[in-house]
DNA sequence: TAGGCCATCTGGTCCT
DNA sequence: AGGACCAGATGGCCTA
């Protein structure tokens, strides 16, 4: 089975790699990333072979592999002989009834490339470089798939001090903060219809994210016992108390709609628009803020209104109400219009870059991984990795708290 | 030190 | 033939 030549087990020349195969990039990312996963093996006595740095390594590993084959202990007799009888793959998938009709692969005649004189050393080498290549392959495949979970936890509403979540806990977070959202459009879909919201959870993000690090799946019942109604602020009325909750950090007032004589705010998701009475409105999320002011409006600020709000308290939507005599039906034409010009406007305002392209295994780099939230930064100074994907696709969404808004103004 | 989590290796299966 | 996907095995790291 195996060669007795010992220098067909030295024969490492690169060449026998393709050029996707990713060895020289793997051994690279050993030491790149050599404290965020577990280190490409270079000492063991596996088959180690194009992941070790030098030639002379190589060869001593194939050299104790060489002896070993030649001249196997008792133990590794015992060792293969029960590794025979040990069934550990993946167990076998019924197959399925052959189509009659599905048109037959046509095959060459004779034997294939591979196997044509071809010598067992030979064989044994293209094996493993198909072996090497496969591992590559798949060890490109499962970044893929931490990369796409990294994207996943950087939307979820999550804390800067909490520790990253698992897989798993990810997963379920996910599903549940989506429950969540449904709930939310839920609701805002009876205010639309004048109907009182169904419900005014007093939610935050830590109890949804605790539930689901408990591996639940949440249920509208199991929704209604964790975030129960709370009780109404003082100086609502019951009767008429509209309000609507959205998943984000809640106004001074613990909601996240808040009616004022200033005008309306409303923060759901990453989102906070405010729709200023006067023109002044403005829309702020994660990626930044945008102004967008009517000229008799210039020099509102947003953020003493908030002030305002934090210190005095904001007013109830029945006083907002009131004052102002609002429609009820915030969600109108005429505020879809207001909401579509300011971000199309916005739009055209911000470039919008492309992000990396995963795709390209030869270009890949575990530097480039965003596994903490300091990979987002430059170490304390909170200077953006221009090269880091997080630049570009804003992922970073726990710490674009440290973000100046890009301000946009714009007439409405 | 046990257990959880993770990265990696590996062989099997399915599909093109 | 070869790539994608999957699941089991293994070893390292970390924490209670």
């Amino acid at each position: 089975m195996f060669s007795t030549s010992f220098e067909d087990y030295c024969d490492f020349n690169d060449s026998i790699c393709s050029n996707d195969s990713g060895i020289d990039r793997s051994y690279t990312d050993s030491f790149i990333n050599s404290t965020n996963s577990t280190p490409i093996k270079h000492e063991t006595s596996d088959l180690g072979i194009s992941l070790t740095p030098t030639k002379d390594v190589r060869r001593k590993l194939f050299n104790d592999d060489y002896e070993l084959f030649q001249n196997p202990t008792d133990d590794v007799k015992v060792f293969e002989e029960n590794i025979q009888n040990i069934n550990t793959s993946t167990p076998k998938k019924e197959k399925k009834p052959k189509d009659p009709n599905k048109p037959k692969r046509k095959y060459a005649n004779g034997k294939n490339r591979i196997s044509r004189c071809k010598s067992p050393t030979q064989l044994m080498k293209i094996k493993r470089n198909r072996r090497m290549k496969a591992n590559d392959r798949e060890r490109n495949r499962m970044h893929m798939l931490n990369e796409a979970l990294d994207r996943l936890r950087c939307v979820l509403p999550t804390f800067p001090e909490d520790t990253k979540l698992t897989k798993i806990e990810t997963l379920r977070f996910a599903h549940n903060y989506i429950f969540a959202l449904s709930e939310t459009l839920e609701s805002l879909d009876n205010i639309n219809s004048g109907q009182a919201p169904v419900e005014d959870y007093n939610l935050n993000y830590e109890k949804l994210q605790n539930y689901s690090i408990g591996g639940e799946k949440i249920t509208k019942d199991a929704f209604r016992d964790i975030f129960p109604v709370p009780n109404k602020p003082e100086g609502c009325n019951d009767g008429s108390y509209r309000n609507f909750q959205g998943f984000s950090r809640p106004f001074p007032n613990g909601s996240n709609f808040m009616q004022t004589s200033e005008g309306v705010l409303i923060n759901v998701g990453n989102v906070t628009v405010s729709v200023n009475n006067k023109g002044g409105n403005c829309i702020t999320s994660t990626t930044g803020t945008g102004f967008f002011t009517h000229p008799s409006s210039f020099g509102e600020d947003m953020n003493q209104q908030v002030y305002q709000y934090e210190r005095y308290g904001a007013p109830s939507y029945n006083e907002g109400y009131e004052a102002n005599n609002m429609p009820g039906e915030y969600f109108n034409q005429k505020n879809y219009e207001i909401f579509k010009n300011a971000f199309d406007t916005a739009a055209k305002s911000r470039k919008i870059e492309k992000t990396e392209d995963y795709s390209n295994y030869g270009r890949y780099n575990n530097s480039m991984y965003g596994y903490t939230d300091t990979n987002c930064f430059n170490g304390n100074t909170n200077e953006y990795l221009q090269n880091s994907y997080y630049y570009n696709d804003q992922r970073c969404y726990r710490n674009f708290y440290n973000r100046a808004p890009s301000v946009v103004n714009a007439q409405i």
